[in-house]
DNA sequence: TTCTTAATGCAACTGAGTTGCAAATATAAG
DNA sequence: CTTATATTTGCAACTCAGTTGCATTAAGAA
């Protein structure tokens, strides 16, 4: 379906990806965002805002839901697919614009893949 | 800390994953062992049983947690990683022998890192 | 067999994510 | 600008995976 009305929920969740390059938690959302928006249409509107090709979904290490700006996506589908990286110290999440190919699997149809790598941020590192 | 004392809950599920050559969500297990053992034993066995690389923990599709039999881990290290393989269509989820390499990334330590990969499984495929 | 400590059951809780519905608001039509 | 309509929002209550504290049970060593 996804976005068809620019309401300020919307706006509002825009400016937060627009100011952070980093992925952002639907919990840390919730708590920047909370007091202002209800917890339920932050879920909503990042719903909508996913199917049009704005932002994407993964899964961080604990099972909790991130989301990160899409490049070159649209709403006929998300072509922008990367690995993600989570930082173990600090628990940072970014994208990387690293091409890790699956390889064909005998008897299987390969459609997707979720790749998390864990490991130290840049700003943990040094 | 890991297992020490082998105990009727701990025979019961390690049973499961003798008769399982798949991954078995932690949902499947409370379904087919609750009403034999307590949920929260499920839970705490399968803890020890990873501590002492007798099985492995991984996020499915929808963050919920699986576990599957390892192959030459011991309590001093998991040692067997590898991609794991969920079938849009079934559900089921295997671990995959397969050796994906992740590059080093400039200015970050790698230390791990998780891949399921999506399609059909060899059932649902032919 | 007894004793100690680990393991279990239970019940209540936590926290992410969802649902149904009434009220609010964006947008198109007049 | 005003009205009509369909989308969006807030709220409250719920679902469900996973956790916690504590009293009870049962391994297994002495």
């Amino acid at each position: 379906m996804g976005i068809i009305r620019k309401t300020q929920s919307v706006e509002m969740l825009l400016a937060e990806f627009q100011s952070d390059t980093s992925a952002i938690s639907v919990v840390e959302l919730v708590d920047r965002l909370g007091s202002k928006l209800n917890k339920t249409t932050i879920y909503r509107v990042l719903d909508r805002l996913e199917d049009d090709g704005i932002v994407h979904s993964f899964l961080g290490n604990n099972g909790i839901k991130w989301y990160a700006k899409c490049h070159g996506c649209s709403i006929s589908g998300h072509t922008d697919v990367h690995p993600h990286f989570q930082c173990l110290n600090c628990g940072r999440v970014d994208c990387l614009s690293l091409d890790i190919s699956i390889p064909k699997i005998p008897n299987r149809e390969v459609v997707g893949s979720q790749i998390l790598i864990q490991g130290k941020c840049e700003a943990c590192f040094g």
